[in-house]
DNA sequence: GAAAATTTGTTCGTATGTATC
DNA sequence: CGATACATACGAACAAATTTT
C-alpha cells in the first residue's frame, strides 16, 4: 500500500515503522480522495457508522481514523442529529495545495503556479485583505513564473516551508497563531518589497 | 478536570463548539504536563490499559487519546511486549540533524537544507511557537536558497552554535535556551542581510 | 528457532448524553 | 415537548504483531 507522503521514512528517521493497519488506511484513502478533489472542503464524509459500513470496518476503526484525521484537521466532526465528519475547509484547501506542489516538483510552472496559490490560500484563511494584496506583490518579486532556475533541491525547500506554515496555522493556537501569521507576512512582504525596490533602482531593466 | 487553555472557546468562533470529551482531556494533560517538563521525551507514558486505569476511564477511551497524540507528533506508539505510548523524541532528531550538516558543510545547500531543518526542530523542540514563526521567516527571507556565499569558517561557526543550543535545550534550560534561540536567530538575520546588501553593492547585477 | 508473554488491533453489544426536527 | 439520529462511552472478547524468554 502507498504511504502519504509525510511518513516516507528517508526524511523521518526516526519515525519507527508502524505495520499499515486499517485505520491509517482510512486515512489514507480520505487524504488521497482529498488531494485528487474527488473530496472538496465543506463535503460531508458521513458518520462513524457510515464510514464503517463503507469501508467494512468495525466503528472502533473508522473511529480510530477519524480522530487521526481530526487531529490533523483534516476533518471536522458534529454530534447529534444531522452530525458526522465534514472535510474542513482551509487546512484542506492548504494541504491539497501543498500535495499538488509536490507532485509537481520537477515541473517549473506547475510548482510555482501551486506555491502561489498556496500564498494565497494562507492570506485568504488568515481573512485579511491587506495581507493578499502584499502577497501578490511579493510573489511578483521572488515567485517569477517564467523563471527556469528552479531546481528540484529549491522546490524542496520552498516545499517544506509551506508544509511547517501549513502544520503551523492548523496549530491553531491560543496565544494568536492568527496575530503571528499576519507580521510574518507582512515581514516578508516588506523586506520583499525594499529589496525590489532597491533592485529596481540600481538596475532598472531587471524583471 | 482542568481544561487545556487551547480549548477555550471564546477566542475561537469559527470552531464549533464540541463537549470537552474524556480523550481530549486526557490529551490536554499529557501536553500540559510535556509543557510543563513533566513529562520529557522519551519517557515511557504508559500501554493502553494503564493510562485507562490511570485516568478511570475505559480503553477505547485511552485509545481515543492517544490516536490524537500520535496525529499531533507528540508519542509514539509500539506494539508488542515492553511497547506502549512514548514521548515523541526530538533530541536524537536535533543530533541527526545535526550530523548532517557537519557532514555536508563543504556542500552548501545540503548544509543550508541540514541547517534549517535544525532551526525548526529547534523551535518545535522549544514548544516556542514565537520561535517558530521568526525562524520561518527568516527562512524565507535571509536564507534564499540560491545563495552561494556561505563560506566553509561562517559554516563551521553556525554549526558551533547549534551544538550549543542543543546542549542547552537537553538540560531544559527553558529560559535559557530561548533566549539564547533569540539572539542567535537576530545574529543570522543581520548576518544575511548584511551579506546581500554588500553583494549587490559590489556587483549589482546579481540576484 | 520456538514458545510464552505482552500489547495493540479489531469486533460486537449496549447504554447515555446531546443536537436536530 | 417528543422523537430521532448521532457521537460518546463502557465492557468483554478474540486476533495479530512484537518482544522476551
Amino acid at each position: 500500500m502507498r504511504l502519504h507522503p509525510a511518513m516516507k521514512s528517508s526524511e523521518r528517521k526516526v519515525i519507527p515503522f508502524r505495520t499499515a493497519t486499517m485505520s491509517t488506511q482510512i486515512v489514507a484513502q480520505v487524504r488521497d480522495a482529498l488531494f485528487a478533489k474527488e473530496l472538496r472542503p465543506g463535503d460531508f464524509l458521513g458518520t462513524e457508522k457510515e464510514l464503517a459500513e463503507r469501508f467494512a470496518v468495525s466503528r472502533i476503526v473508522a473511529r480510530d481514523a477519524l480522530r487521526t484525521l481530526e487531529a490533523q484537521g483534516v476533518v471536522e466532526i458534529k454530534v447529534g442529529s444531522g452530525g458526522g465528519a465534514r472535510i474542513a475547509e482551509d487546512h484542506a484547501r492548504l494541504r491539497e495545495l501543498i500535495a499538488q506542489a509536490e507532485r509537481r516538483i520537477n515541473d517549473v510552472a506547475g510548482f510555482t503556479r501551486a506555491s502561489r496559490e498556496f500564498h494565497l490560500a494562507v492570506a485568504e484563511a488568515s481573512h485579511n485583505r491587506v495581507l493578499v494584496v502584499q502577497l501578490i506583490s511579493l510573489q511578483h518579486v521572488s515567485w517569477p513564473a517564467h523563471n527556469p532556475t528552479l531546481t528540484p533541491s529549491v522546490a524542496r525547500r520552498v516545499l517544506d516551508a509551506h508544509k511547517e506554515l501549513a502544520s503551523l496555522i492548523e496549530m491553531r493556537d491560543g496565544a494568536g497563531a492568527g496575530r503571528l501569521m499576519d507580521e510574518h507576512v507582512k515581514m516578508i512582504g516588506a523586506r520583499r518589497v525594499a529589496e525590489h525596490r532597491d533592485k529596481r533602482r540600481e538596475n532598472p531593466a531587471c524583471c
